[in-house]
DNA sequence: AATCCAACGATTTTT
DNA sequence: TCGTTGGATT
């Protein structure tokens, strides 16, 4: 490093450095997991603008995940000592939406266009399926609408598809739907995430003049997580970026596994044709594992085809072997783990660097059960996020209404919720209205009150309902959103019927609702706070305090852990069968870059188990360890097992996969019960004796009590901290006292 | 229009 | 096995 390096450069390594001072051109970073890729990101950021090459405006920085944007603006943020406000800095999505509000009536939309979630996307491809007489059972909404947005992925807007294109999907008339489909889109002011792009892409060719207008404004594009990339999103960096070539691409081509959703490894592998004069800088020393959990990683990529090819290397050498249990079944393995986890707090491990990662979130459950019974904090990551939760929709629902008047898919989420009567019949003759009279529902709602169309009774109901929208409608304009979002809530009768709810999640809903509104008050106007819902609301974190991780390894990716346990890793559970039937050699090469990526999110330890049997859907079956065991390179694994007249006693002799499968004999055949569990493996850790002296439970026999996963129910039992519970629901269990509160302080 | 059971079917999900 | 969903029932 010389003298007179600016203080943002200090301790980078020569590649990085390089990246990071590329700024011309094309440039390809392949970054391996762990060789600080975000760090190169924001440190190319912050040169280009102590080198004086562009200003803050002049920078376009594109991310997928608002999280990976988040974490950039605040690195940035604190790199420059100044908070990072009003940048084109974003995900692809948003800042997609930006423009397109700008722009939107090019492609036929008002700026005030609501985007559609998955849910409203279904329901409209169901009404859709209806209207053509297609049967829903034989073609599921979700089906179809996967295909649409496949073909959205690769840009292929309806007038580029031939009829046959679609194959049989929905008895042949797929692309039909599909156009019929974006036409209800314009009809109700709306796009889905797909449409924000190529909205944007479709603006660029059609207007010549906007795009050079970008093109002087956005003169440096940085573009993170390149190997995710779909062709749409492609296609509309390629036009941002075709004036002044200065595009730097980082992305990992080991890291893609999002293929099933439209990414195109290709796009990474083909860069240099894509981009002529690209610079290709490899990052491939590794900070964050040893040597061991490295190599076994590198063994297992070293097996996929068409890799763009890099060497990782840490100077943490030595460290433990990743470790390789097997188990007699899924009881065992969580057993095992739970276990495992254990002695790891003993050697003070904190449980927050403690992460299990699992293929499918199904398989989270046997580990929750047994760090229950263990007393083990945890907590499960994905699951329903905040915006999906059927109070937040509704809520939603009544604001987008508000703000968009041509909302048909909010309209008929409220119509009826609360229950105001307006059943099936009565919304038919509203539909049937608004497609006569080529009105949004919302207006020939408001029509037909004034008719003898509807029954007096459900007359009066709607306008009632009418004339709340018009005065809420109206009020936007006067009072704070956030007050007149409370006033809607309660004026509805909405608050009131979850307050009526007698269900154990009602209190959550209503915790919910309140914090929605709160949340509007960072936003300046409703519309504003829609966009933000609809593009960058997730799950808070909720959880603070000391716990496992449990969560999907798609999920894991960008996260990295002390200790990482990877289970069932087993043929057709990992790799996927149905991955495998479906996308054949290509499929099982991005499991496998799912198992690389689970590998390295460990920085000292690596533990992989399967089971010998596991019950699937109810049935016991016998399993075959997977594939990708068979290639961790021996020298770098520790096998933990049962002791078997088929195992050498140094283990790892003749190759592992053989005694796997000839122990994997003696199970029973399918649908037989497990065999009797006989190994709790690993070496002997008993020289310490539990040391946690708990204090007595607070809760005495006969208490009533409420848990977060169970439910209420009342002690039955007290063991020290443990209890014995019969819940009202899940029955009787043993948990941990520390995980439930007294019933009066529930919600 | 609400509620109740049986039949079904079951990955991964950044936006 | 278990949760969801949609048809049938009141």
């Amino acid at each position: 490093m010389t003298a007179g390096d600016p203080p943002y450069m200090a301790g980078l390594n020569s590649a990085q450095r390089d990246a990071v001072e590329a700024l011309d051109g094309p440039v390809l970073v392949l970054a391996g997991a762990g060789t600080g890729k975000t760090r190169v990101l924001t440190t190319r950021l912050v040169h280009l603008l102590a080198t004086r090459r562009a200003g803050p405006a002049q920078i376009l920085a594109v991310t997928f995940t608002n999280k990976a944007a988040r974490e950039m603006r605040d690195r940035i943020g604190a790199l420059l000592g100044a908070p990072v406000e009003g940048w084109w800095l974003g995900t692809f999505h948003a800042l997609a939406a930006r423009l397109l509000r700008r722009h939107a009536e090019e492609v036929g939309l008002k700026s005030n266009f609501t985007i559609l979630d998955t849910d409203d996307q279904i329901r409209l491809v169901k009404q859709l399926l209806q209207a053509e007489n297609i049967d829903d059972k034989r073609w599921p909404a979700r089906v179809v609408l996967g295909v649409i947005e496949r073909w959205k992925d690769r840009a292929l807007t309806p007038d580029k598809l031939k009829p046959e294109d679609g194959g049989d999907v929905a008895g042949g008339r797929v692309v039909q739907l599909y156009a019929a489909y974006q036409e209800r889109l314009k009809t109700l002011n709306a796009c889905d995430f797909g449409d924000l792009l190529l909205h944007n892409i479709t603006i660029f060719q059609r207007r010549p003049d906007v795009l050079a207008d970008y093109h002087r404004r956005f003169r440096y594009l940085l573009v993170d997580e390149y190997q995710d990339t779909n062709v749409g999103q492609y296609l509309w960096l390629r036009l941002l970026a075709q004036a002044s070539h200065n595009i730097c691409c980082v992305g990992d081509d080991d890291q893609s596994i999002y293929g099933w959703r439209g990414a195109e490894v290709g796009n990474i592998l083909r860069f240099e044709s894509d981009f002529p004069g690209a610079k290709v800088i490899r990052l491939e020393q590794n900070y964050r594992s040893t040597s061991h959990i490295l190599a076994a990683a590198s063994g297992v990529i070293a097996h996929n085809q068409g890799r763009l090819g890099k060497t990782l290397w840490t100077e943490s050498v030595g460290g433990e072997k990743v470790a390789v249990a097997a188990l007699s079944d899924g009881e065992e393995e969580a057993r095992y783990v739970g276990d495992e986890i254990e002695t790891l707090q003993r050697k003070s491990f904190a449980l927050r660097q403690i992460a299990v990662l699992v293929r499918a979130g199904f398989q989270t459950r046997e580990f929750e059960e047994r760090f229950l019974t263990l007393g083990l904090p945890y907590r499960v990551v994905g699951g329903p996020r905040f915006y999906e939760r059927l109070e937040i929709r509704d809520a939603l629902a009544y604001f987008r209404i508000i703000n968009q008047p041509e909302d048909d898919l909010a309209f008929e989420r409220i119509v009826n919720t609360p229950k105001r009567g307006v059943g099936d019949s009565t919304l038919q003759t509203l539909r049937q209205a608004s497609r006569v009279m080529a009105v949004p529902l919302a207006e020939a709602t408001w029509r037909l009150t004034e008719t003898d169309e509807i029954k007096p009774r459900m007359r009066t109901v709607l306008r009632a309902l009418m004339q709340d929208i018009a005065r809420w409608r109206a009020e936007l304009e006067r009072m704070p959103h956030t007050e007149l979002a409370r006033i809607i809530l309660d004026e509805s009768g909405y608050t009131a019927m979850w307050q009526a709810d007698k269900t154990p999640e009602a209190p959550g809903r209503l915790e919910n609702l309140k914090e929605l509104v709160t949340a509007m008050a960072d936003f300046e106007t409703m519309g504003g706070f829609l966009e933000h819902v609809s593009l960058v609301m997730e799950n808070q974190d909720s959880a603070d305090g000391d716990m496992a991780t449990l969560m999907t390894l798609h999920g894991a990716k960008g996260l990295e852990f002390d200790v990482v346990f990877l289970p069932g890793w087993e043929e057709g559970l990992f790799p996927s069968q149905r991955t495998m039937d479906e996308n054949g050699i290509a499929g099982l090469e991005e499991e496998r870059r799912l198992a690389y990526v689970g590998i390295t999110r460990a920085r000292q330890r690596a533990f992989i188990s399967y089971a010998h049997s596991r019950r699937v859907y109810g049935t016991w079956t016998s399993t075959i360890p997977s594939r990708f065991i068979d290639e961790l390179p021996p020298e770098h694994v520790v096998v933990a097992e049962e002791p078997t007249p088929f195992a050498d006693q140094g283990g790892f002799r003749g190759g592992f996969s053989d005694w796997a499968r000839d122990a994997g004999y003696r199970l029973p055949r399918s649908g037989a019960q497990p065999p009797a569990r006989t190994f709790p493996v690993i070496e002997g850790h008993a020289f310490e004796v539990k040391p946690r002296a708990r204090p007595s439970s607070p809760f005495a026999n006969g208490a009533r009590v409420f848990h977060q996963k169970f439910g209420y129910g009342t002690v039955i039992s007290v063991d020290n901290d443990k209890l014995e519970i019969a819940f009202d629901q899940a029955g009787s269990k043993k948990v941990m006292d520390s995980f439930v509160v007294g019933a009066d302080k529930a919600g």
